[in-house]
DNA sequence: GCCGTTTTCGGCCCGACTGTTTTCAGTCG
């Protein structure tokens, strides 16, 4: 089996055995092993027969061997089997409301067998919730309040969960012979934050109309699929334990661009597209582009050639949300939208001075392999006691490190020292300025301020704004993916003068979070706000992945030259404002 | 469960905040 799904199902039981309060130690070597097995470069089922090479990979002991043998052995293993008895799958989504952690899991199952959303809605409702001890109705209403937004959600899920199990279905499917084209549609392929389902396109030999039944049995054989909702000729649909639902069409490769072209939609785009396909004398379905009068095949294969009928430059997917994109593709306009590779730096990150995972030297050399020219080593500063963050002894000796780093590295890449600071009350910085003055990039940040009434937040980003040692505003709004709402403050005044100032605000995108929406992103970009983007990596292995931050950029209609860390060295460091 | 040994068991990150308490449990980062 692949090394993402024996993480997902580590990674599952890691969840029940927290709501089943089992040793929290216990808990965690179980995520250290999925991230590890995740993070691992070999697919383990090519060590089945060599177990002591398993046994080599720190986090995975003799315990977790004898899990991973009896995965691919038996698609599962005891533990695991074991609670999905014990407890209800639905539970692991009520982890995903706020507030609502395993301890409160346990407690509504235990006391009012409470294990789904819809349960729990009526357990809330109908005042039973109010009986269980130190539940009150604050915290009746704050669940409904988080119920609600969940549901305002119209039951979408975050776009960092369906690329995930995207990307573990697509390394499943892939391993099918004659499967040749695995790709996502829909709003996943669009880069949008949330999706309603996913849609996964398929295709290549393994396809052909008399082969595809053979490939649609292996679909349906899915391991991590919950319950199968249909199975079609060259269609199955399935729902995740996580409620998302999941439709792989097998289709054969003449009419792959068509279908890609349809199901990528948004829908409005699609409108317009057939629109014009008609007044040229076209029809255009998921099968292909053909002539109204005899039906004839005009494109189908691929998307480019469907477009370029129509008289079009092909739209990337990010785009296509009938807002303009037609009229620039008409016109050859269309921008060159930034993508990853664009990407020459990284201005936040963490070591094992705070609370990273890994050396100076280590990220360093972590960033110079993915080819980046410099990056800025940001650690916390006292304010955040909990990650060890430093004061100005510590700080300066850091300064003192990070340099003989970038002198070890021989230009291969230049390492900068800079520092994540909170901003205190009164809009200051817990360092020094003579500590200040020794970073090159300061990042601001407003890690526990997310609860501050909004008057009071917006006047102290806007103070933040104002020291001038301040290079980048980071984590602008807090938004966690899944677990936070956003901070509110009037983001409008604060990007404004920043952008007078030139202070640079942080896109900072992982697979965890998002600080900045489609909107925000627009609307520095128009204000003229310098905008960087950053990983905020713990540990050299997340280094880079900025893949949903991108696409958002891309769906904000950014370039490169938009974008400070695209620039070389010397051009990346005059776009920020002066030090002092 | 994993790890690192002083090879056989103790340590594994923990402080702030919130809502419920009357001394703290649970969640979050």
């Amino acid at each position: 089996m692949e090394n993402r799904l024996i993480a997902a199902m580590l990674e599952e039981t890691a969840d029940l055995l927290e709501i089943s309060s089992a040793d929290p130690f216990r808990i965690r070597s179980y995520r250290r092993a999925a991230e590890a097995v995740e993070a691992s470069t070999v697919q383990l089922h090519t060590l089945v027969e060599e177990p002591k090479k398993l046994l080599a990979i720190p986090g995975i002991g003799k315990g977790m061997v004898a899990n991973i043998l009896e995965i691919e052995k038996a698609g599962t293993f005891p533990l695991r089997e074991e609670l999905l008895l014990r407890y209800k799958p639905t539970m692991l989504e009520l982890l995903r409301l706020p507030g609502m952690g395993p301890k409160s899991v346990a407690l509504f199952w235990d006391a009012l067998q409470v294990g789904s959303i819809e349960e729990l809605e009526a357990a809330l409702a109908d005042g039973r919730a109010l009986a269980l001890p130190r539940f009150g109705q604050k915290g009746v209403d704050k669940l409904l309040q988080g119920i609600a937004d969940y549901k305002r959600n119209n039951g979408r899920f975050q776009i960092n969960h369906v690329e995930q199990a995207a990307d573990k279905l697509i390394e499943y499917l892939a391993a099918f012979p004659g499967l040749t084209r695995i790709t996502p549609a829909g709003s996943l392929r669009r880069g949008r934050e949330t999706a309603g389902d996913l849609d996964i396109l398929v295709t290549g030999p393994a396809c052909a109309e008399e082969a595809v039944a053979a490939a649609v049995d292996y679909t349906a054989a899915y391991p991590l699929a919950g319950t199968i909702l249909a199975k079609g000729a060259n269609k199955v649909s399935f729902r995740m334990r996580s409620g998302l639902q999941v439709d792989v069409r097998l289709l054969p490769e003449g009419s792959f661009g068509a279908a890609l072209q349809y199901f990528t939609g948004s829908k409005t785009h699609n409108v317009s597209i057939r629109q014009r396909a008609l007044r040229r004398g076209y029809t255009l379905s998921e099968y292909a582009l053909a002539r109204v009068e005899d039906g004839s095949f005009v494109a189908g294969a691929g998307e480019e050639e469907i477009y370029s009928a129509l008289g079009l430059a092909w739209i990337p997917p990010e785009l296509r949300e009938n807002n303009g994109e037609i009229e620039l593709a008409e016109n050859n306009n269309l921008p060159r939208l930034i993508e990853l590779s664009d990407i020459r730096g990284d201005l936040h990150m963490h070591t094992d001075a705070t609370d990273g995972k890994n050396t100076i030297r280590e990220m360093a050399e972590a960033a110079a392999a993915i080819g980046y020219a410099y990056i800025a080593i940001t650690d916390h500063s006292k304010q955040l006691a909990m990650t060890n963050g430093l004061d100005d002894e510590r700080a300066l000796l850091h300064i003192a490190r990070i340099h003989e780093v970038d002198r070890a590295m021989e230009g291969r890449i230049r390492v900068l020292p800079g520092i994540e600071v909170d901003i205190l009350a009164d809009g200051s910085l817990d360092l020094s300025d003579d500590v200040l003055a020794q970073m090159d990039i300061v990042v601001a940040s407003t890690h526990s301020h997310f609860a501050q009434p909004e008057q009071e937040l917006t006047e102290r980003l806007l103070r933040a704004v104002e020291n001038p040692y301040v290079r980048i505003l980071g984590h602008l709004t807090g938004r966690l993916l899944l677990r936070r709402e956003p901070m509110r403050f009037d983001i409008t005044a604060v990007l404004r003068r920043a952008a007078e100032v030139g202070c640079a605000v942080e896109h900072n995108a992982s697979a965890e979070r998002l600080d900045l929406s489609d909107n925000h992103l627009r609307l520095a970009h128009e204000l003229g706000c310098p905008i960087v983007i950053n990983t905020d990596a713990h540990q050299c292995s997340t280094l880079g992945k900025l893949q949903y931050g991108i696409r958002q950029l891309r769906r904000a209609g950014l370039t490169a030259a938009d974008v400070l860390n695209t620039r070389s060295f010397d051009a990346f460091l005059s776009g920020l404002r002066p030090r002092p």
